[in-house]
DNA sequence: TTTGATACAGAACAACCTGTTCAATAGCAG
DNA sequence: CTGCTATTGAACAGGTTGTTCTGTATCAAA
């Protein structure tokens, strides 16, 4: 039941090729999947299927789809704030990368890319879980640079960060649902104007 | 299968008493289980139980539960916003139940009141189908008093509308999360400065 | 009150999904 | 090569779903 979890969480890349060719496996089959339908509507069946695995392998990995769910958005949401925060860490300053484009727009331009359909998940998000790790990543940025953003109009402290993680949320989602048609740079600006 | 659906539906109020209270009932049980545990995880088995209602009773109603969760919302925001919409309609001035208090106060009013725990069903909305109803319902409403509202920044008229709309369901998740200490008036300046 | 129509209860049913177990097989690291 | 570990594939019990059926209770109208 479960066998691999510390080995799969701790040390991930020194993980066995064959465990990490299943988790892939099941990771994009589960993609997939979830790109055409409903969360609650996926059977493990079809998963299994699709990443052409055993049923008790699936099982050994993880322990409900749920959880599965739940580690996919860790994979996806690390993947793609890492480049901003690891950023960061390297030069105190978020600008360093390209002194013309803010942080917001940076983080825009990685999603316009789109690794992994991951703004088709976010857009499609039957169960909440996406939106929620979503905000949650955002709300850890916007706390690391509280100074770049607008003042607080003298609400509430949380309830600033939360309106602020959840207009960038509502703005992704409304850039992907009309097609993605207009640049990184003018959805940023909307989204200051929306805050400011 | 599903064979009251037209009944139900267009002619609510000539329903035969027996099928009013067997949809009564059945409403009831779901909303109490819908506040102690996630939708995907309540069977129609605990339905029909605590509803106390036969098994082909329940399917002779809702084809499936996703339709009773629908035909739920509907009733619901209906319910929640049709005081709006009917004082709207007598004096074609939202304001004049009342003329101190605002549209956005007098629904989060409304809202405090928490009939059939529609605050809980929305905070705790793993399907996210409250929330889109939710939000559907407040563009309408913000459609309907445009003028009302704070300039939109020269921003696109649908982005705005989608913000203002998101901004107000994040508020009032926001102001139930904490407990809803706050009085509604301190919530409405919340909202009202946020897109300012 | 009687009558015909209709909704209900209760059980039974097949089809499906879940999560587990197990023996056999295949791949890995030292 | 050898011991260890992941995978397979099948089988399994337990639970859920949506349907069907018969008999009963309730309604609305004559």
């Amino acid at each position: 039941m479960y066998i691999a979890e510390q080995k799969l969480k701790i040390v991930w890349c020194y993980m066995d090729r064959r465990q990490r060719k299943t988790r892939e496996a099941i990771f994009g089959a589960f993609i997939k999947l979830l790109s055409k339908k409903d969360f609650n509507q996926i059977t493990v069946g079809e998963i299994i299927d699709l990443a052409d695995v055993g049923r008790a392998t699936f099982y050994s990995h993880f322990e409900t789809k749920d959880y599965l769910l739940k580690e996919l958005c860790k994979d996806l949401f690390d993947h793609v704030f890492e480049s901003c925060k690891g950023e960061r860490r390297d030069t105190k300053h978020i600008f360093d990368c390209d002194t013309t484009t803010s942080t917001v727009q940076h983080l825009l331009e990685h999603l316009q890319r789109n690794d992994n359909n991951v703004l088709e998940l976010l857009a499609k998000d039957s169960s909440g879980l996406f939106v929620g790790y979503f905000k949650d990543n955002l709300k850890v940025l916007a706390l690391e640079q509280e100074n770049e953003l607008p003042a607080n109009k003298g609400l509430p402290h949380d309830y600033w960060v939360n309106h602020v993680a959840s207009t960038f949320v509502e703005t992704v989602k409304w850039w992907f649902e009309n097609g993605m048609t207009r640049s990184a740079q003018e959805i940023s600006e909307f989204f200051l104007k929306a805050i400011k």
